[in-house]
DNA sequence: TCGTAACCGAGACGGTACGTCTGGTCTTTTT
DNA sequence: AAAAAGACCAGACGTACCGTCTCGGTTACGA
């Protein structure tokens, strides 16, 4: 199976500075650090909800201006946070076959959102993005769309090996696949068991293959 | 098509008081009232986020502790005043095929949700249930469930009919159905077309008739 | 030597109910007793400051509405609470000397208001008395005068034995003995000890007989 | 009659901040400014009781934080907004008489006590010095033990002129003589009158000099 | 080399809302 | 008619954070 990490291209990590003339004294990449540092810390403790601009800045030892310089926001910071240890861990299968490959996504996802406390922070960052709209942005760029190109890939090979037809809606079909996951880690009336994975994807292999 | 609201049981409204010889002074109605009524005045003006219990009990003329008494946060008084509206709406399409009755089912959701501010309510609660647990298990019951339940008879029928195995499972069936639709609202990166409603709907019955 | 105590006249105890016809349920004597048991108990526990109707009224196992309709504010409760027992401890010395009859009347109030609490909720029904105009009413006529004005026997007495002239004034002369003691309870600049007391009484019997 | 104002030494003013370096934004004077008028303008009005740490801030245009940051409680700030008007208004009388001295520092004190509102307020103060420790510390201090280290100076030019003994005991002398007064003023069973002041004078005088 | 621009940590600023407490009143049922 | 119970409106409490601002100081660049 072959596995292609996302690209850490864009950026992770702070809004960048003024791009041209680079005058005064540059940022210190040293705090960027420590703020990263302990958002993480802060979040693992207490989830996003828990999490205060104010106790980030005195765990960094950072004044709350040099957090403000770099991040509009709580849920961009925690964004920053969060993909530092997300991103990555959401391989691209390729197995040969469409069942295996949307098995193996999701069955990545599921790993990555249950056990720590991962799941819960990717819960908190859906939430702010409800009621921060910058966040809301930067949630759909850097994360939704992102894994979605990834996802498409697969379903591409699967058209190219005559699984399914040219036509199929590779939008609808992930807000199948992963829609039903992210109903369960957010509303929690059923949990995420390899099971569910197993039954979500022949449902949707099926109806991709008889339409 | 017959119809069928989901009964006003359980309860709506605040949480009861002590059950059994109720003495002293009776919870006023009228106060229930009057706060959901400011409640929802003040969901539609500003959303969940942007509503306090502080402004609720003003526009109520009402003192802060009389909230307290009857909801123990913002987000389950939000929940009260949410359902006062929503529930209701979501009928229990029976029209002879499983396919319409999955597509008006689905329509009559998107119709609660998009046009007016009910959309972002509902997921605003969704937000905040990922941070207040109480509501979060009245969200499931009351919400949640209530609704799976009813939609589970659709299925039933299918099964009576023949139109699918008897070994379906419905909890899988129902989390692609409405997760789909969930996650169009929370992610925001598609929007919630008649088109995406019949996709996801055939789909979902070719994969359902051959497995 | 002789001593009397204040006549437990005029009232110690709640307000009297309608004089007149009786209609209707009696007020409980038991709640009375009660009420103020209980608010003795919390005065001796917090002080006045901490003392709450709503605390009294739940340790006498009494709504708060029959606590208002004997007193009106928490310092006249309070004060006919303190009376049941500093009440009948300021006696009226004869011992046939001036000075030892003022010594007598000075140190019976200062052993009355050290070692127990009785000093402190003293100090806090005068500081009570400040703001409650009522209780300021109460607090005069049924202590300051009661005692100024069995005190001012001795001062009768003085002038029938020819210790004093006739004209000595008899409200200026309370003023010092007493005020100088209040003073050092209220603003706690020194200690009440029997020393103090001694050179009260010496200047102040010196000053009587040399004006 | 030579006149000594209370040096305006120690601090009238909010809490210092840190001593040291003085890190960090500095405490605005701007506010301080405020704060001590909008709590002088309310102290007159309501009095110390009516008095809230809440209409203090919205009248000075401040957060309560601001306050909370110089100020323990109500009681101190109010202590500073009084003195900024009380003190400097008790001179240190110097006529050659005793008798003299000590009706000019009394009659001082009874002109700012009677008139206008700085009497009871003076009163609220020592009432809320009943409940709150830190005010009671504050206040012995600031204004007690100022005043009465003044007021034995007094006693010592009488000492020093051979009026009265050496060995007078100055602390009972000033608790005869403002014991009185203050017991009138807390009290209110008589008045304060120009013919009090002179009565309580004479016998005190009298009572040094024959003892 | 020097000025100046942008950064740095610290912490104060004006605000908003929190959830609690108490005051004094009102409304039930029970005695 | 008074009792116990407990809900009612009102409003202050002291705290937590928000996002901004002002200090005294530090880097780095460009004149």
């Amino acid at each position: 199976m072959a596995d292609a990490r996302i690209p850490a291209s864009g950026h992770v990590g702070p809004e960048p500075g003024p791009a041209a003339p680079r005058r005064g004294r540059p940022r210190s990449e040293e705090a960027d650090r420590a703020i990263l540092a302990a958002a993480s810390e802060v979040l693992a403790e207490r989830g996003l909800a828990g999490m205060s601009i104010e106790e980030v800045a005195a765990r960094a030892g950072v004044g709350k201006t040099t957090i403000y310089r770099r991040w509009p926001s709580r849920g961009t910071l925690a964004l920053d946070a969060f993909l530092a240890e997300f991103q990555g861990q959401q391989p691209l299968p390729d197995t040969g076959s469409l069942r295996e490959d949307l098995l193996a996504a999701l069955r990545a996802w599921m790993r990555s959102v249950t056990g720590t406390s991962t799941g819960s922070i990717l819960a908190g960052l859906i939430a702010e993005a409800q009621r921060d709209p910058g966040l809301a942005v930067s949630w759909r760029e850097r994360v939704v769309e992102r894994l979605r190109d990834q996802h498409k890939i697969m379903l591409d090979r699967a058209v190219a090996r005559g699984e399914i037809p040219a036509e199929t809606d590779y939008e609808v079909v992930l807000d199948l696949l992963f829609g039903a996951a992210y109903h369960r880690l957010l509303q929690g009336h059923q949990p995420l068991t390899d099971q569910f994975a197993r039954q979500v994807v022949s449902y949707l292999v099926a109806g991709l293959q008889h339409t």
